[in-house]
DNA sequence: ATATACATATGATTTAAAGCATATAAAAAA
DNA sequence: TTTTTTATATGCTTTAAATCATATGTATAT
């Protein structure tokens, strides 16, 4: 069990790299000021697609996925989010209903700021905003090249590129090969758009060229030049 | 030709109802001190997808789609953008090339503000920010769901959804029932993800089920119930 | 410790949608 | 006007990927 009495900092004294650190100390300290620290276990969900937000939240550690549910039942991952990163302030700042679920994708301390203070340090802060503005772009820019990978480029390019995805967001283990984070072959494919049967069939072809090697849960990325060619990119 | 002398105002004194809107008097003559007003003719390019921007469009007249290219050189449209609105906008703060293509679908007439002017009345003015960060999680909103849809539904609800949505955007001529504005087969299958083929069966059937009814290259919706249950919403 | 549920793996079958072919109609260009 | 290109329309064929089936391995819960 990781549930260790792990001290949480204070937003003005937080070690992570984040995007608060365009802010001055005070205004730092207006957000810690009725902050909550929350851990959530492995496969926990932060929030739920429909439900109400409260405020915005911030992690401290840990990695989470973010996800809509389609008609049938079947997941699809928009993003992910990683140590230092915001998750819900949209919906928080538009007074709307989430509009996809965030799970905790191992063990995670996430902190809960709540929205006036967010709001608050928005109006007060035009850096801030800028900052959040980029943040917006770039997922944006992501969101649209991914509507058109999954709209129009073969699974196994597809897959493929998830790997490559996943190990430029996440990195890997001190052996500079295994993805450090661990996902499920349903997990990989509600990236991609596809099924868990083809994720599987692909994941073993890109075995048998030698492209990755599979270890139980873990993956580890052989050769990157390959995969990126079997994903078609360019560069 | 609609080619005539349009005059188009000065930003404060603008007539369509945009995002500038929240500006002070002052901050909106900013702007508009060396703006250019361009006309665009039906199927012109505004800016393509790899350039670099110099400056953010905004729509005086007339309607604009913005699509990306993928590998076999087959379109996706990821949005579209009316009067009033800006484009281009991302690309320029950010300092990057435009990552999708801007095209007029009709006639336009379209102010370019140089980035400057733009990044200097994001910075003095926060509510405006406010008003950029809006549009933004809107747009990502609609992305993500829009991933959803074209990852999972099948074509024929895409397409009736699509017909939907062109309705919603850009409403209808007086007659209440023809869509205002003009799109080919295949452009609808460039919103939908799919071929020029399938879209041209698909609405074939909805002529056959009484939904629609197609006018040369006009689309009337006959039953806008009957297209939302093909289209799987229910709401 | 054993049972129950979930994840991985692979083969066989089905199917939705793409692709190809061809005809006609309507724009756009010569 | 006549020619050339582009758009619409439909039938036939192909195919990529989903679905179904079943086996085995691996967690999770009782």
């Amino acid at each position: 069990m990781k549930n260790l009495p792990v001290k949480i900092p204070s937003c003005s004294e937080c070690t992570s790299k984040n995007i608060f650190d365009c802010l001055p100390q005070n205004e730092m300290e207006k957000l810690s000021v009725n902050k909550d620290n929350n851990f959530f276990k492995k496969g926990q969900v932060i929030f739920y697609e429909g439900n109400h937000p409260h405020g915005m939240y911030c992690i401290y550690t840990g990695k989470v996925k973010i996800s809509k549910l389609g008609d049938e039942g079947k997941e699809q991952i928009v993003r992910f989010a990683g140590e230092g990163e915001l998750l819900g302030y949209r919906s928080a700042l538009n007074n709307e209903s989430y509009k996809a679920t965030a799970t905790a994708m191992e063990d995670c301390y996430i902190c809960h700021i709540p929205k006036e203070k967010f709001s608050e340090v928005l109006n007060n802060n035009s850096n801030f905003s800028l900052e959040i503005i980029k943040l917006l772009s770039d997922d944006l820019k992501k969101s649209e090249q991914n509507l058109l990978n999954i709209s129009q480029k073969p699974v196994r390019e597809r897959i493929a590129e998830t790997l490559l995805v996943i190990k430029n967001r996440f990195g890997f283990e001190k052996d500079g090969k295994t993805l450090s984070i661990i996902l499920t072959r349903r997990e990989i494919g509600d990236i991609a758009g596809t099924t868990t049967e083809t994720t599987i069939r692909t994941l073993s072809e890109f075995v048998k060229e030698g492209s990755i090697k599979l270890l139980g849960k873990k993956i580890l990325i052989l050769n990157s030049d390959k995969l990126t060619l079997s994903a078609n990119l360019h560069d």
